[in-house]
RNA sequence: GGUCGCAUAGCUCAGCUGGUUAGAGCGCUACAUUGACAUUGUAGAGGUCGGAGGUUCGAGUCCUCCUGCGACCACCA
């Protein structure tokens, strides 16, 4: 061993528990996450982080959209940008109100004994408390985002955001208050967005009641105590006389009036071919009520029980007023059958209990209603966003989903019940005037003395989360961040919230920036366990990020996230395949690790050294095809393919063949360490951890998050089609040699006729190949390559099956080369090739 | 009911605008291994690309139909 003078601290594995919490301190530390700290003249690259809820902990899918904004962060940077990646939290008010809720259950109080302040103080202690843990998550995964500029949607900047936007709308008629049917979810006591409503099947009860003179079914018997219409299809003869007529219906004493109408909708064959209508508690029959004209009668309050309206089943649960009053029903001889029946149930997204359509005075966004002073609708604005090409959605077929939501929208209803909110900014003077205004005192100077009282209601927190991108950097001030950053660049998130939250930034910011919130949309798929199952609490089949980073590594998770993933795509993550990746990192150290302890001294090598031998000039040419191809694989955001090509160059040719041979080449420091130094900044978007710990061997001026991107250098075509060749014949002989059951240190001579390589070449194939080379003719048998032959002293005859294999290739090939239609109609390269290669497999098999 | 996606080696997945005897990782088999790495190396076995038809000189790759999984939207009175 020489003697040198240089000092390598690497141990024999990569542990990254040992190294990752002091690198982020590092990159903490050199204020490089914080553009204004970039030494860069560069174009600015922006991305706003999804906010995570600030009571959440991190899951999977989290980690996967931090791996991907990082990568695409971290490769901006070194590539010369002025990059920001702003984070946050989302205060998420019905996930939060409902999670403190169920803590209050299980102390055996509620949120009405406890009163509206002094929840709020419960549940912001609970944020308080669990937005640290995020936080330190987000930093575990390696994240390289701004914190000195992180924002959190109910922080005081962003609920002055929230009071402008919704006081703009409301200035522009855009915003109204309206009696209407919503989603109701009992035990929130709160409305909830058509996109809130999830569906379950379920097993029902679909009831056939004798109802005047039809036959109504029904899977809800107790809203038949509010019907106020009967529906029928216009040309069922069965009712042509009754379209029109009012009818005063018993129900087991129970009196209603209906009035009979045909709507083409209504299914003659399905039940009876009449349905009651309910309008206070139907969506459908609502829209019936509105196009018909009949009358609303609200039967179910906002707990759930039965109103006055319901007669002598007031005050009784929904549930319990459908039994008496089927009951009721069977002992009026009033029912007729009861068929069993599956049904979708609608179900509250937070808390899945069913939901009750019922009609209340609430606040909604007009969507179709066209802006004054822009003469188009919101719906319109989002639309032509994205129809003009302004934004990008990845992968495309999302962009005709994102349509065919917008087309079907309706009106945003955005006041919830919950206290846990931004609280909607109207006060309500004592006659009755409404006033908008940014705070309360502002509201009283505009109410000439008059006692207000503000809505009790706070906003969809949708709402709040729809400004996100321009609300963090200052809006509505014209600040220089906002100047700077917005529009920002790339928005990275799942595709199960692009209505919830894609589509209502961008109408948000269209309306009220008049400008888009982002460019591209990249949305990555859902993370699914090792039998392609959705991980959910139930099955307990999720896999903790954090626990993954303990056992492999964050580099290692995030190679599992990106490589193999492609966006709009699920896929599967497991433990195998993180192990996978840790061993790669692992691969990756020891690389390099090999290369710092055979150099005479390490250094940074400016200039592309040149190349001394047939394998020095194969490398730098794939090194520089690789520069090419990921630089462009990045350009398109295809990490995957990116990520792919790097381990695979990393692996298959630096290590298995370039780290081997210059074992016997000798001298190829330059080289070496050439590549490695370029190499791992290739590595840093993906496994920043590892890169930057080896980095340190460099002793470089700058850490590694803002080093410079490496251009693509020229490529020899020549030498790497002679070091396919000499790989070909170097698997050659070792296939022999394992056939023949030959030691590794049992050495045949071999003689190596080849058009393409030099004597130096010869021996490096020999070394590698484990055969001791001869300068002339041997005696031994002849084994023929692509591009020559060799002589070894070895006897496996070409297998059968392998001659046989060849033989029909040739075949194959002839017939081609013989079909006029082929000879005449291909482009002449492939004709020329395809006589090539038929050339080469004669040789083959030629003696 | 509407829209869309997926079906390629035992498993997980690549295969862009159609043109090398279809690739990788894991797993499997055999051999090796005190000197970068067993979180390793070498070699090997293993798919004709869900099915049927079509377009084309040529299809895993485009079109049609079918089958099976899955997602989303709508609706189910």
């Amino acid at each position: 061993m020489d003697d040198v003078d240089k000092k390598i601290d690497l141990p024999k594995a990569y542990e990254p528990a040992q190294h990752e919490k002091e690198i982020y301190q590092l990159w903490l530390d050199s204020g490089f996450f914080n553009p204004d700290n970039l030494r860069t003249d560069g174009p600015t690259f922006t991305i706003s982080m999804p906010p995570p809820n600030a009571t959440g902990i991190l899951h999977i899918g989290h980690a996967v959209g931090l791996a991907i904004e990082d990568a695409v962060i971290r490769y901006k940077r070194l590539q010369g940008y002025k990059v920001l990646w702003l984070p946050g939290t989302d205060h998420a008010s019905i996930a939060t109100q409902t999670k403190v809720e169920k803590i209050l259950a299980s102390e055996g109080t509620d949120r009405h004994t406890l009163g509206r302040e002094k929840f709020l103080e419960r549940v912001k202690q609970y944020v308080a408390d669990s937005q640290g843990t995020i936080r330190e998550q987000i930093r575990r995964m390696g994240s390289s985002c701004d914190w000195s500029r992180e924002r959190y949607t109910f922080d005081d900047g962003l609920s002055q955001a929230v009071n402008e936007a919704f006081i703009r709308m409301y200035n522009d008629g855009l915003i109204y208050r309206g009696y209407r049917i919503v989603n109701w979810c009992p035990r929130c006591t709160s409305t909830l967005a058509d996109d809130e409503v999830e569906y379950e099947e379920q097993q029902s009860k679909l009831y056939y009641i004798k109802y005047g003179p039809f036959v109504v079914a029904t899977t809800r018997p107790e809203t038949k105590l509010a019907d106020t219409g009967v529906a029928v299809h216009p040309d069922d003869h069965r009712y042509q006389k009754y379209i029109g007529q009012s009818l005063d219906i018993d129900l087991a004493g129970h009196k209603i009036k209906v009035k009979v109408f045909a709507d083409k909708s209504i299914d003659p064959k399905f039940g009876s071919g009449v349905i009651g209508v309910t309008p206070a508690h139907s969506m459908v029959d609502y829209d019936f009520a509105t196009k018909y004209g009949l009358e609303i009668i609200k039967l179910i309050d906002e707990q759930g029980k039965i109103l006055a309206s319901g007669g002598k089943y007031a005050g009784q649960s929904t549930l319990e007023a459908r039994n008496n009053f089927v009951a009721d029903l069977q002992v009026a001889n009033q029912i007729e059958k009861i068929e069993d029946f599956n049904n979708n149930l609608s179900i509250c997204y937070r808390c899945q209990t069913p939901i009750e359509p019922l009609t209340s005075e609430q606040w909604f966004v007009a969507v179709d209603k066209k802006i004054p002073y822009r003469n188009k609708s919101l719906k319109e604005l989002a639309i032509e966003a994205v129809k003009h090409k302004d934004i990008r959605i990845m992968p495309r077929r999302f962009e005709k989903i994102y349509f065919h939501w917008l087309e079907n929208l309706h009106d945003w209803c955005i006041s919830r019940q919950l206290w846990w909110g931004h609280r909607i900014p109207i006060w309500y003077t004592d006659d009755q005037q409404i006033i908008v205004a940014h705070d309360e005192a502002k509201a009283k100077a505009k109410a000439n003395g008059q006692n207000i009282t503000q809505d009790q209601d706070t906003l969809d927190t949708w709402f709040s989360s729809s400004l996100w991108t321009f609300s963090t950097l200052g809006w509505p001030d014209d600040t220089k961040d906002l100047q700077l950053y917005h529009p920002t660049l790339l928005m990275e998130t799942g595709y199960d919230i692009i209505f919830f939250w894609v589509a209502r930034m961008i109408l948000m910011t269209e309306y009220l920036l008049n400008d888009k919130p982002f460019a591209l949309v990249y949305l990555h798929g859902m993370v699914r366990d090792k039998e392609g199952r959705k991980f959910s609490k139930s099955l307990g089949n999720g896999i903790n990020p954090i626990e993954m980073i303990d056992k492999f590594g964050a580099d290692a998770l995030r190679l599992s996230t990106i490589i193999g993933t492609s966006p709009g795509n699920d896929f599967r993550i497991y433990e195998e395949k993180i192990a996978g990746y840790r061993n790669f990192v692992n691969k990756l150290w020891n690389i390099s690790r090999f290369i710092f302890s055979s150099v005479q001294k390490i250094k940074r090598v400016e200039k592309e050294p040149q190349p001394k031998t047939l394998a020095d000039a194969w490398i730098l040419s794939e090194y520089n095809d690789l520069v090419e191809q990921i630089t462009s694989d990045f350009h398109r955001y295809d990490l995957s393919s990116a990520g792919e090509k790097l381990y695979e160059f990393t692996w298959s040719k630096l290590a298995d063949w370039y780290l081997e041979l210059a074992k016997f080449e000798k001298n190829k420091d330059e080289i070496l360490l050439y590549i490695l130094e370029r190499l791992l900044i290739l590595w840093h978007p993906f496994t920043p951890f590892v890169t930057e710990q080896i980095w340190k061997q460099f002793e470089a001026p700058h850490l590694m998050i803002v080093e410079h991107w490496p251009k693509a250098g020229k490529q020899d075509q020549e030498a790497i089609k002679a070091f396919a060749e000499l790989m070909e014949l170097v698997a050659m002989i070792r296939n022999l040699k394992a056939e023949n059951k030959m030691r590794v240190d049992n050495k045949p001579d071999c003689y190596i006729e080849n058009d393409f390589l030099i004597k130096e070449s010869k021996l490096t194939a020999a070394y590698l190949a484990g055969v001791t080379w001869q300068n002339s003719v041997i005696d031994g048998v002849k084994f023929n390559t692509s591009h020559g032959y060799f002589i070894i002293n070895l006897h496996k005859p070409l297998k059968e099956q392998e001659l046989e294999n060849m033989k029909k290739y040739i075949a194959d090939l002839e017939a081609k080369l013989t079909n006029k239609a082929f000879t005449e109609n291909a482009p002449r390269q492939i004709v020329d090739e395809t006589r090539k290669k038929l050339e080469q497999a004669k040789k083959k098999i030629a003696p």
